[in-house]
DNA sequence: AACCTTAACTCTAACGTTTTCGTGTTGAAA
DNA sequence: TTTCAACACGAAAACGTTAGAGTTAAGGTT
């Protein structure tokens, strides 16, 4: 029934002063044992917690760390939340989640929202608007004001912060080295549009690959889809008539749509045709054939980008040189591919 | 470069008052318009925004809702979540997400926490861990504190505030009614232990059904899963060797699983075992054959939970009658049961 | 007796806002 | 010339907390 009660009401009750009351339950050595006793007594009994409000104003901190994503409903996004709560709420902080949902605007809106008082600091994968745009004076803002930033997955060189990134070229090189091992020779690529910049990383593995087996960059193999929404349908279209025997995709939805499609056309996977996806979720454990995958390893992502950013905040110089992490990933071999 | 500037900055630059500057940024009459002009261009200049920290200190409310959910990495919560972000936002709220990763002390530790000034008010689903231990003084105490709070998806009948829920009893009998409408006799359950209350309530509704269609409530045919890591296995040895022709699953982990142990056993669904689950997830349409299930309207539910706890917010009065509310679901027939 | 210590407090300022209540200046009515 | 609004602004309190700088009284030292 009782509200939160305050130092004030405390002191009031006990008739000693808020600083009193304050420093007794610091245990300060100012205060005698008496009234540091009593003091305690009745805070306990009141079940005393100081208002959080208060100390971030007068601390000039929040203890809370911002996460600005494009979007919630999505298995990689939510590991790398998962690893960036771990280390936060280890290290005593809070996590604040906003969503973009991929637009500029709201983008903008939050992270002049958060920058106000609410965060100490940023962990942040841009909207794809933004990138299309390439306009990031918001984040150039609230980083010249003093808060620091760290960006994860989708990164912009062009910002100067720490950022921390898994080696998509190198995951998606890998993968189709692995199927120009199986003797694939004819492997066609599904991806994103180029301005989403995983998208091209992963463009540049694929074709980096190719080469280096000298095998010849074929475009019309090459797909780049731009809304997740239709992918199904572009994708069987792509598919028809195509003469390949390999399939790398940079999601993990492209690569599931490109199974159903190959089946539909009557090819078989992965017996006639060998299927790579990108980004491990729940969907390749259980899709039958179960995918092979480029893992992203997400929770690390998350727990090295906060571990970044909280060493930022609680260091006393302003450190000037930032740093990009680069995560490994690991391919994750399935029933999708021949053996 | 510039560090976020203050009203008391902008006053010394000015050579005027704290109040004049801040009433010129309301606009307010008692200012000369000169004034304000002056003030509100060198405000622009210099992009002040008020610091929300002072602002909730001040108004003794944040505009911001408190989020405490299990588990961050599970396609359900995350619509819940998108749902009730969408409607904070709209309504000028923000969201602090906190996990409690089902653990009864994290949820504590979170409640507390956030319950000192940082949040006006909780939409919240408990830990597994708290249903087992029966143990609700955290959320009890934070609602006797005149902190608002509803609760979603697992709910709790002995603490006494809003909640919205979905039609679990119902759901169930719906889809078990149909694949006995289908005419399967021998129906196969894959629920949770019965302390989740979504599994006990998912259970009651497989029984009513069966029961009002006059059929046997075989407990044979009724598996309770504790957790989710060796379902796997676990389903493959329930099922082996059972005679049934259909399988209703409480949720899509489970019916995906089931389709893959019945494939094992060279049964073939839906051909011979019709199988429908609960919660309607990225892998039930992915999945081949794509899964029938239950759908739960997880973005409904999170926007109606938003919407309770802001009415409750920001009604002056004290409201003292809660309301539950019950979300129907929708059966989604996909190609995992006979036509 | 005059001074110094020390214990045990209290006061005050500060964090950044908003808002109520003053207060001094002007111009006009009486 | 006095009186009184109207105007334009400033001072101060408040939200809840903390920390450094006083303050008071008791006791001890010379």
């Amino acid at each position: 029934m009782p509200r939160k009660i305050t130092l004030k009401q405390i002191a009031k009750e006990l008739d000693v002063s808020v600083s009193t009351v304050s420093k007794s339950l610091k245990d300060s050595s100012e205060i005698s044992v008496d009234t540091k006793e009593k003091v305690k007594a009745f805070a306990k009994l009141y079940n005393y917690k100081p208002n959080n409000i208060a100390l971030s104003l007068k601390n000039r901190k929040t203890k809370t760390i911002g996460i600005i994503i494009p979007e919630i409903v999505h298995h990689f996004f939510t590991t790398v939340i998962r690893g960036i709560e771990h280390v936060a709420n280890e290290k005593g902080y809070n996590v604040i989640i906003c969503l973009s949902n991929n637009s500029f605007d709201k983008e903008v809106l939050n992270l002049e929202f958060l920058a106000n008082g609410s965060t100490d600091g940023f962990i942040m994968s841009v909207a794809k608007e933004t990138q299309q745009k390439e306009d990031y004076h918001h984040i150039k803002e609230v980083i010249s004001q003093g808060m620091p930033v760290v960006m994860f997955d989708r990164v912009i060189d062009e910002v100067i912060c720490d950022k921390v990134v898994i080696s998509d070229k190198h995951g998606a090189f890998e993968a189709v080295q692995y199927l120009i091992d199986l003797q694939c020779k004819k492997i066609a690529l599904i991806s994103t549009v180029d301005y989403v910049s995983v998208g091209k990383l992963r463009t540049a593995g694929y074709k980096e690959a190719l080469t280096t087996n000298d095998l010849e960059v074929n475009e019309d193999l090459i797909l780049k889809i731009e809304d997740v929404e239709h992918s199904e349908e572009k994708i069987e279209e792509f598919l028809k008539g195509k003469d390949i025997d390999a399939v790398f995709a940079v999601n993990e939805q492209f690569a599931v749509n490109a199974i159903k499609a190959l089946t539909k056309l009557g090819k078989k996977v992965p017996e006639d045709v060998s299927v790579i996806g990108f980004t491990d979720g729940v969907v390749s454990k259980s899709f039958i054939p179960s995918l092979s995958t480029v893992n992203q390893h997400g929770e690390d992502m998350g727990a090295k980008a906060a571990h970044l950013l909280i060493e930022r905040l609680e260091s006393e110089t302003e450190e000037q040189s930032f740093q990009t992490t680069v995560l490994d990933t690991s391919l994750i071999i399935r029933d999708s591919v021949k053996k």
